[in-house]
DNA sequence: GATTTAATGTACCGTTCGGTACACAATAGA
DNA sequence: TCTATTGTGTACCGAACGGTACATTAAATC
């Protein structure tokens, strides 16, 4: 019965998506959002409620596949190479546009916090889920014998956030893909000192 | 001759730095700015021609204040404990209320990345001066002795610079004032490793 | 005190914002 | 074919946006 939906919806959140990761939330406009999204006004509202809610939408989006890609940077590989990996997939290993945008949860951190704080917090939460994946890794590797105890996965996986927020910010500046690559390389270096140290 | 002007404008800009710093350009509206500031629309504009120029006045102002805050940092000490000293002074040992407001730089470079390139881009130059001091401090540490030349001070700059914005992105959140403190002792305790281990 | 000069207060501008109302179009069931 | 149902196109809403025009106010010069 009655008139079918002309448009993927899912296809029309993964535009929205790369829109507000694009341009963060307040600077989208809805007038933006419908032109690429291709549907109208009314078509919009019926499927999305509003602006704020399609926005956490397209971040979980985001998030989720961020952790998709976490998870298959984990597969079958050891600590470190994991989350070298994960970088890869998710800043060396990708087109230069797609590098300038960031990542999603951090621009909504920052541009949010003070603004929104439901949507900023959300973001955070979305952050403390890769933060959790750090600290998976870094206690496996200790299981493993393969990292001292001195500094916990914890503190390690808080560092390593604090890199991926790094590299994150980074990325949004003119900064060369390179000299991303090169940074990882010092991180991951450092972290190896302290491993060969307390294994001698 | 002519009527006295009835405010201090270099107190204008601070205050309008203060806002800018904590919401971002967009979302800090030129109504919030006059009341703020205290002053009416015509003595605005007459003053600070638009809300751009002194957006980037504001910008600026944090930058030079920033720089000072380094220069006092690196003032009689050493490389390391510098680094240390200025993340105390601009992180730790201030305010909460301040410390959540982040950097306004790399508050700057992501919100208006790829919305308004100019004002990114000059906000990404303030930032490479605080990676030029970084590395400045690398490159007195291994003149020296205190660290190896394995890494080189360049790349530990960057690697620092890293650590610097992840932090402040970190800063943001509803990250604990004591995490961050524990994040640059990680941090520091990695680099002192890296040291020890070459200077075995 | 009159005049000149510059700072200020305020009404107003066109534009854009996110969101709503409602008529119209298209399909399924009868 | 008629009707019920639902998606869509479009005109419109009030509010807020950044910015301008202009009259008014207050001091300095004469």
């Amino acid at each position: 019965m009655s008139r079918p939906i002309e448009f993927e919806r899912a296809q029309a959140v993964e535009t929205a998506m790369l829109l507000f990761w694009r341009q963060g939330y307040t600077a989208t406009s809805l007038a933006q959002l419908l032109e690429s999204m291709a549907i109208g006004r009314s078509s919009f509202y019926a499927a999305f409620s509003d602006k704020r809610s399609l926005f956490i939408e397209a971040l979980s989006l985001f998030s989720q596949r961020t952790n998709i890609l976490f998870k298959e940077a984990r597969a079958e590989r050891e600590a470190l190479p994991a989350i070298k990996q994960f970088f890869e997939k998710t800043l060396f290993d990708v087109p230069e546009r797609r590098m300038r945008r960031g990542c999603m949860m951090v621009n909504t951190v920052l541009e949010l916090d003070q603004v929104d704080q439901a949507l900023s917090r959300l973001a955070g939460e979305k952050l403390a889920e890769i933060e959790a994946e750090f600290e998976d890794c870094f206690s496996m590797a200790v299981r493993a014998g393969k990292i001292s105890a001195q500094q916990s996965p914890r503190q390690l996986a808080q560092f390593m956030m604090t890199i991926n927020q790094g590299l994150r910010v980074a990325s949004r500046k003119n900064t060369k893909k390179q000299e991303l690559v090169e940074i990882l390389q010092t991180t991951l270096s450092l972290l190896d000192t302290e491993v060969q140290e307390r294994t001698q």
